[in-house]
DNA sequence: CTAGTTGCAAAGAGTTTGCATGGCG
DNA sequence: CGCCATGCAAACTCTTTGCAACTAG
């Protein structure tokens, strides 16, 4: 059914290690390019991986690279993100409260989330305090 | 600055005309084609509306065309809006509940939500009722 | 041995850009 | 007339696929 490859583990080995942050195939590719691992091999690992719900896919927006993440199928690890307008900065959001807004929208509105998709978009605090910056994140 | 041309007049009536509907730059260049209106012309348009906040734009899928939408310019601006991956339905939100959420990240994660920016996505409650399509876990 | 896996290169899809022509004001 | 807009084709980016060689079990 699944064979276990060098290249395989060294995949896993990487999204394990930077479970933290995002990563996108191609950066996954490149960090293991010494190890000859093909990108090819990374995106049809990943599609696999995902399909077992042992990594999540973000799209973050479009026509940019998808992000994967080891989550380690725990089901309640999934987090939403803010991405900010004018520095293009992008946080991880694991907060309890958060959660409650999904319930809330469910139960309310009918309306079940997908917090891998849904991007709340604002500003930070750091570009706030500087709003003269020229920063245009286009 | 920006001329009143042939082309704009018809993009600009054709998606005000289908408000309700999602389009891609695609079917709007289709729906156009008889009327001579190019499909570069409609991408480089539709993002000058979008720039203007007159037309929304919203990401269903990866890989997938985006999606445009009239949306008048002001009216919604204190409101959340809920878009359906599935049926492309949008839902706009008006909720006290969820002025909380923007207060909250606002306290406690030094960030201001744009909600005219903000989009969630996910699965309105028709369509998570006829899951009865088949696996699109993808 | 044999089916799953790899990886190059090429195909694809959606979107953007270069550039000469056309048209608004 | 000046400048913005148009549109074809080519370029680009990210991702997927075809296919022959390879390898784990």
């Amino acid at each position: 059914m699944s064979y276990n490859t060098r290249q395989r583990e060294l995949i896993l080995e990487y999204i394990k290690e930077n479970a933290d942050s995002h990563l996108t195939a191609d950066s996954i590719a490149d960090a293991l390019k010494a190890e000859q691992v093909g990108k090819t091999t990374v995106y049809r690992y990943l599609e696999k991986l995902c399909e077992q719900h042992l990594v999540r896919k973000y799209i973050l927006s479009e026509g940019k690279s998808a992000c994967y993440q080891y989550s380690g199928g725990e089901e309640c690890h999934d987090h939403f993100h803010l991405k900010c307008l004018k520095c293009g900065k992008l946080i991880h959001l694991e907060c309890e409260h958060l959660k409650d807004i999904a319930a809330h929208i469910s139960a309310e509105h009918d309306f079940t989330i997908d917090s891998s998709r849904t991007v709340f978009y604002g500003i930070c605090g750091e570009c706030a305090k500087q709003h003269d910056t020229k920063n245009d994140t286009k």
